[in-house]
DNA sequence: GATGAATGAGAGTTCATTCAT
DNA sequence: CATGAATGAACTCTCATTCAT
């Protein structure tokens, strides 16, 4: 509470006149957490015609989420769960889950768009494909943040180079064969 | 300091005339962590022949791993960063980087060995795919921890189920097509 | 003060252009609550004829007065002290003792009327009397309310029941024995 | 906490190295005091033979007490409820209560006693008397605590001299008629 | 070699009070 | 005349750390 009220410039006191308690203001940040990548999401996909265009745009959204929203990132993958579809929760929480939900919509859109464009793989199926590449992709963005310096150091990659090369390998899991683009940057020939 | 002072049988002032402090604590037990995480993947590796087999292994190497140790999962994802490299850290966090290497070095050999097989694509760099392999198996291992309940109600898959599709689409995008392991379980009959 | 400033209707910050601060709007209740008990009491009085009947009815007035003003009441007995008479206090403070004076001097005919008709003690000093009734009769009421329950429970009965037979035994205390109160209303019939 | 800690020459968080919490703390203070309560009316009453003497002992018992420790005595009247008696209490509030009874238990024998001896009313009911002369009691103490300078100024007594009128008034509450004690110091001709 | 006893610093929270508008 | 906005000081409680024995 201290960090925030110095954040906000207001005592910790103020902050006990707007909200309840921390839990208030946590769960309150969640939620514009989960509307920011929404709208991130949202904005990438309608931009972008092509499946890939559409992937790689979808990445970059939660890359500059993560970028400009650290806390917020932190917070979608640690503490937002389960019991907020349930009713002991604040009702900030039960909107987080609603727009979390509305967000896995778009995704699933998303692959079976792109199933029928026959770029994705049709053997996928939608919703354990939607969980586990959110479970990857934030991985990917994670590890590229917490160990920026070591990669660098060892790979010889900047931040952005490595994810994307993660972020190609993540497109091959779900790509069609048929369609050429697992072969990606360096088998052009 | 209570917990660990408990656990470890002693009393808490007792944990100060071994550790210098919590700090050191960690480190030392971050490091048996890493330890650990290398026997674990090293046996998995060792006890199979196929890629596909080896590669699974490891996959379950890492979700025992999590099973067994989850503060210590938490803790090789979280606190284990580059400063461990450089001069100003403990010789316990010099050692747990050190132990970090071998452990890519293990994943090199398996890529490496897999590409040599024709199991893995040709076209893998070495060390942006270990290390966004890390990424994306963690990412998967800790989503499925972290939401459980949720995937369970979700997507009706229980965690080992849902990881066990996550695994076969991380292995998709290192895979060479020829090989036909990409369809997965669906199309082994 | 929030609750006071809500039950007036207005804006805490409102209440601080009426009043200098939070000791002057107690003092001010106070003042209030003793009026309320002097009007309670003076009624009381009023419209009874015999002794006992006068005694019953003061009783009855303190009661109905810590039933409907129970915050007025715990104040009476609290914070109401011999400073009052003093210079170092507010003028509402100096008032409210004037007007426990008052009460006391009511107290005091009905002591001396009694007295005087033969219902009560003649050897009653009165002043003594009057302090240590009023000592009684608040420290009856307290307990019967504090320990409502546990009576219930105990004794086995009500509150008001309860509260009756201490009043009959106080009224043994200052009644003159060759009246046949004495003996309550075991003995009417 | 900050007082206790004060007053016991520790630091506030010493406290909680030996209490759970402040609930905790004063529970066993108010145990603490129950038990000297006791222990001040059972010697009391051992050391007398009388009636007359017995009541007085309980009566300086219980002035004692409250000089001697002013914030027990307040809390025996304040804090100890019924929930005592039920599930959903510390073990020292049940133990609190226990003595409570015990305490009860004494003064029902020293009624009785005194009921069979005849200097006491035959017609008093021994529960609802119990608690209403705790009630009484208590009120003479507190008041004659928070009023002593405006009784000194107002009546002339002294506390003590204050306190013995009140106590002769209450004794006569419950002393039978035909004994002669009610008449008290001031019609000893 | 081990610990009982103690604590400073800081957490989340509440509340009477202030002041510019 | 009234108040929205803000806060200092106090509260209960926690935890990593110290030190005499």
């Amino acid at each position: 509470m201290d960090d925030i009220a110095k954040a906000a410039g207001y005592s910790k006191a103020t902050l006990y006149v707007y909200f309840e308690n921390k839990e208030e203001i946590v769960s309150i940040l969640a939620l514009e957490s989960m509307k920011k990548l929404y709208d991130s999401i949202e904005s990438a996909l309608a931009q972008q015609e092509s499946t890939k265009a559409r992937y790689e745009s979808i990445c970059r959204g939660l890359v500059h989420y993560q970028e400009e929203f650290p806390f917020y990132f932190k917070m979608v993958l640690d503490k937002i769960n389960v019991d907020f579809e349930k009713g002991d929760c604040l009702p900030e929480e039960k909107e987080t889950w609603r727009v979390g939900e509305e967000i896995n919509e778009m995704i699933r859109d998303f692959l079976i768009s792109g199933m029928e464009k026959g770029d994705l793989r049709r053997d996928l199926e939608i919703l354990p494909t939607i969980f586990n590449f959110w479970g990857m992709l934030s991985g990917i963005i994670r590890l590229a943040d917490k160990k920026e310096e070591y990669i660098k150091n060892t790979v010889g990659l900047s931040r952005p180079q490595f994810m994307e090369y993660g972020f190609h390998m993540l497109y091959c899991s779900i790509a069609d064969d048929r369609s050429n683009q697992k072969t990606g940057r360096n088998v052009d020939e």
